[in-house]
DNA sequence: CTCCAATATGCCTCGGCGGTTATATGCACG
DNA sequence: CGTGCATATAACCGCCGAGGCATATTGGAG
């Protein structure tokens, strides 16, 4: 059940968000997890069961261990609903920038993100 | 200034992303957006109040009225946040038989959404 | 079968959020 | 100056979410 709202309100955790990321590197087990970001292990566990009903992680059975993965699919639905708004800001920035250079591809110009 | 979690969490209710939708249209009154979205008028002027702490919305004041408009910049700051995952679910669709000739670069090209 | 390692789940507490009602503030107008 | 409209704020309350601790569950090793 990934409606916009669990999405949502999934990301909105800082906790959440560093997982997010931490998965976006590579697949991870929540041993792995737990240690990165510092929370106890059953804090973790739910932080994971919030993202994986909001549909954003999977996990896959390895002997004990459980592996998480993003599923990327959320990310794609952030996407279209951000759609919109992007010709907003894109449009204030054109006007912005027309004054100020040529410079149109303001865009993807970080690597990692730390959030 | 708005760090990243009041963003998220200003976006998690859904009554507030109603509100963005609709000053994604034109900027409205605060009367205005208790009309549309069917919330008391105190209820919305803290949603508003969240919404301009999280730097998403500035007012304008016109006589007794108060006019709430979008602002873009929040908009780019969770478009650079998506940035890392959407080369991810890029990648996945290439994965599923999306043949994208992408070079290097999977930033925001204009998709040029209709409306 | 027993024990252990890895993970999930239940209960409890607490702080924050969202809603409502009542009230304060600010501005226009007679 | 007082009245009325538009909006913000205060005070209060119910609820949900996040964290901690203890415990259940599951798979593997011996």
């Amino acid at each position: 059940m990934s409606d916009d709202t669990s999405l949502w309100s999934a990301l909105a955790d800082p906790h959440r968000r560093s997982i997010v990321a931490l998965l976006l590197e590579r697949p991870r087990s929540v041993g792995e997890i737990v240690e990165e970001c510092g929370l106890s292990q059953p804090s973790t566990s739910k932080h994971l069961k919030v993202l994986r009903e909001a549909g954003l992680v999977r996990v896959r059975q390895d002997a004990q261990r459980r592996v998480y993965a993003l599923d990327p699919a959320p990310i794609a639905a952030l996407d279209a609903w951000l759609a919109p708004y992007r010709k907003l800001w894109n449009r204030s920035l054109d006007a912005l920038g027309r004054r100020l250079d040529e410079t149109s591809d303001t865009s993807t110009e970080d690597p990692s993100p730390k959030d």
